[in-house]
RNA sequence: GGCGGGGUAGCUCAGCUGGUUAGAGCGCAGGAUUCAUAAUCCUGAGGUCGGGGGUUCGAGCCCCCCCCCCGCUACCA
């Protein structure tokens, strides 16, 4: 059987990269939950603590200082306070968050390096790199950039192509260039530490499918999201490959090796490591022993991430952490889907995002708001969508009307009818059957709320809550105690002893969602302190004497709204041309060079998809010479249709290449434009197959 | 093309190992009500559960085929 109740609760959020603002889909994805669940954990008196920081490793930062003329420590710097201040805004209550550039994060992402080594975790291969010969070093992927081969666009990267978002290897780009020097780099052998995937399928399978590490249950894989499993068992059964975890870069851990100089550990091996150095952090600071946490066997481990981080912390980061022993592996992965904005997707390059911190400034008591709103339509299974128009309707249909109203109207009858006190609590005869149903769905809820909490299922919790508050406004409308108050005293005063036990245990029940505005309730109720298992019928004393409670929610108008989607992919800057991926020129060559291609005129004659290739299309073009075939990666971007009857330019001496068992003669250029498109080069009127372009 | 996840009321989403008339919140329509941030409460209208076959006494849930969206992957001269 699976464990059922960990002694303690070890969780992580994903180390967010350093290199840029938080935005709404990182909160929804990887920080909301993990807050909402560490939030009622404490909050029910478990033992849990949650731990992040900032992943600022890596060769993207880099880049980006000397893109900007600075230093990666002034990279980080920024971003690590910038990314610490949007999650105070939102009060996300990490235990600790910490950074990984420390001393302490180096040594212990050193040592765990060592013992993996020690225990045969690595293939030493020596392998081609790309090497810069002007600048005298090896190249990490980002630091090359080219075409991509996937969408033509010119200043992919040698990992990623942000433009289409295909994932890369450097070798795949055409006309890879040096981002250091301008210069082609050339191949020239390196040492690489490979992590061998491939020897850890079997138990990696069980562990993943069945839920059992080492022979025994470990975890209960039906309480992981469909999606999850899924994706690891495509893999696993897909067959894991050795993937490197050092790379050539001067920026991050270095390899603890003899002769490994300009050598640091992969990004992805040290930030899961930051986890563990954030918890001996935060130990050392509360004397504790961060082993209780990640090796006693009776602690679980969950991972909040996004569902790009599936892989990593399903499948490589728990072989790391079991060949490395000692270390208990994750127990969940509550992973959730993607967030999109205004019907597309969020891209940090087109600036269509909402950041944190923008937010903020544009709502400065805004954190309770946009906290409801986002766990309301949290990716929990599928990708989801944020309008601004939904979350004005939420606030003020939902967070002012059902619940701010209804606590105001409680207090502003309490304070009409017994100055402000809570009426005496009615004998037990006293109550009738709506009376008792109410009580009993307030003695049911907390544990209604904690269970959907406890498996995840945080917008089905956050609609139990509110449920409390409906209920309360049900009750008053139907029990009118405004009309009784003149005839029977005695029944008002239970009426109104109940409503103030409902807005009371609204505090506790909305307090891992709505920290603020819980604690704002909490206070005027007389219970500031109330914990998860204090919340029942009889939570609110007597007598207590309601204190001031302003407006909880102001209501959002459209103007509000149609200021917000105008802002989306506007750049903040006007001259803001940095933000244009463009390749940088490339090496001079001389005019007999540019002589060696054969640039012709020619007509499309037909056109149709190659089968089993998403992105090819067949041409056959009329070159005024021949008629030849031509396949071309752009089945994305055009119909075949479009394209016959086209003229196109076209380099006729390419060497030939057999493409999905298709001889390509040619190639036909295109032009990428910035938001990735694709556009033919086309001549103006008067131009006939043939006709040389020069 | 392969693999994984989705396609359910106008909108955002639930629907456990197949079982009575398919649900919620919001929006919409009508009514009630006034303690309250024109708030609240009640009632109702909206769905051939992407499309087509099949298994079953019975399918949104299982099987086959097809279409669309997201992610990974192959193709990219």
């Amino acid at each position: 059987m699976p464990k059922h109740a960990p002694s303690r609760r070890m969780i992580t959020s994903a180390l967010p990269y350093a290199n840029g603002p938080i935005h709404l889909g990182h909160i929804a994805g990887a920080y909301l939950p993990a807050d909402i669940y560490v939030r009622h954990l404490r909050s029910a008196g478990e033992d849990v603590l949650w731990i992040c920081g900032s992943d600022e490793h890596g060769a993207a930062i880099t880049l980006r200082a000397k893109k900007e003329g600075t230093t990666p420590r002034d990279i980080v710097d920024t971003y690590h306070a910038e990314m610490q201040k949007a999650f105070e805004g939102l009060d996300i209550s990490f235990d600790h968050y910490s950074r990984t550039s420390s001393p302490k994060h180096h040594q212990v992402a050193q040592d765990f390096f060592l013992t993996l080594l020690d225990k045969g975790a690595f293939e030493v291969k020596t392998d081609e790199q790309f090497f810069d010969e002007e600048a005298q070093q090896f190249l990490a992927d980002r630091y090359i950039q080219g075409t991509c081969p996937s969408c033509g666009h010119d200043g992919a990267y040698g990992d990623q192509c942000e433009k289409c978002g295909k994932t890369l290897s450097p070798t795949e780009l055409v006309n890879p260039r040096s981002t250091l020097s301008g210069s082609t780099p050339v191949l020239r052998p390196t040492t690489l530490w490979y992590l061998p995937m491939g020897r850890h399928e079997d138990w990696l399978r069980d562990y993943i499918v069945e839920g059992t590490l080492d022979g025994q249950a470990h975890h209960n894989p039906k309480e992981w999201k469909a999606h999850v499993l899924g994706q690891c068992r495509s893999w696993i059964d897909g067959g894991l490959e050795s993937r490197a975890m050092t790379r050539d870069l001067d920026w991050g851990v270095p390899v603890p090796v003899e002769g490994a100089d300009g050598k640091v550990l992969y990004v992805w091996l040290d930030a899961p490591i930051g986890y563990i150095t954030s918890t001996m952090e935060w130990c050392e600071q509360n004397g504790q022993d961060w082993r209780d946490w990640w090796q006693d066997p009776s602690a679980d481990l969950l991972h909040f991430i996004g569902k790009d981080n599936i892989v990593f912390h399903c499948i490589i980061f728990p072989i790391l952490l079991k060949e490395h022993g000692g270390y208990n592996l994750p127990t969940n992965v509550p992973a959730n889907e993607f967030m999109n904005l205004e019907g597309d997707k969020i891209s940090t390059s087109r600036n269509w995002a909402v950041w944190v911190t923008e937010y903020l400034e544009d709502f400065p008591e805004g954190s309770d708001a946009m906290r409801y709103v986002l766990t309301a339509i949290m990716p929990e299974q599928k990708d989801s969508e944020f309008t601004w128009s939904d979350f004005r309707d939420k606030v003020n249909n939902e967070l002012a009307d059902v619940l701010g109203n209804f606590v105001n109207r409680v207090l502003v009858l309490t304070r009409k009818y017994y100055d402000g006190a809570v009426p005496a609590a009615p004998a037990d005869d006293a109550l009738d059957a709506t009376d008792r149903a109410l009580l009993e769905t307030l003695a049911a809820a907390p544990a209604k709320v904690g269970d959907l909490i406890t498996r995840h299922r945080y917008k089905e919790a956050q609609l139990e809550a509110m449920n409390v508050a409906r209920l309360g406004n049900k009750y008053l409308t139907e029990q009118e105690p405004w009309k009784l108050q003149k005839t029977d005293p005695v029944r008002t005063a239970t009426i109104m002893h109940l409503t103030c036990q409902v807005v009371g245990n609204c505090a506790v029940l909305l307090g891992p969602f709505l920290p603020q505005t819980a604690a704002k309730i909490a206070a005027s109720f007389g219970v500031p302190d109330a914990r998860w298992n204090d919340a029942r019928p009889d939570l609110v004393s007597a007598g207590t004497v309601l204190g001031d409670l302003p407006i909880l929610f102001a209501k959002i108008d459209d103007d509000t709204v149609a200021a917000q989607v105008a802002k989306l992919g506007q750049k903040g800057d006007a001259s803001d041309s940095s933000n244009r991926d463009l390749m940088p020129a490339k090496d001079e060559i001389t005019f007999e060079d540019f002589t060696k291609l054969d640039l012709r005129v020619g007509t499309v004659l037909e056109c149709e998809k190659v089968p089993k290739a998403d992105k090819l299309l067949k041409l056959v073009v009329d070159t005024g010479l021949d008629t030849r075939t031509v396949v071309s990666g752009i089945a994305e971007h055009f119909a075949p249709e479009d394209v016959v009857g086209r003229q196109v330019t076209l380099l006729i001496n390419l060497a030939p290449r057999k493409l999905r068992g298709i001889e390509s003669q040619g190639m036909v250029l295109m032009a990428g434009t910035d938001d990735g498109g694709l556009r033919f080069v086309t001549p103006e009127e008067g131009v006939a197959p043939g006709n040389v372009v020069s």
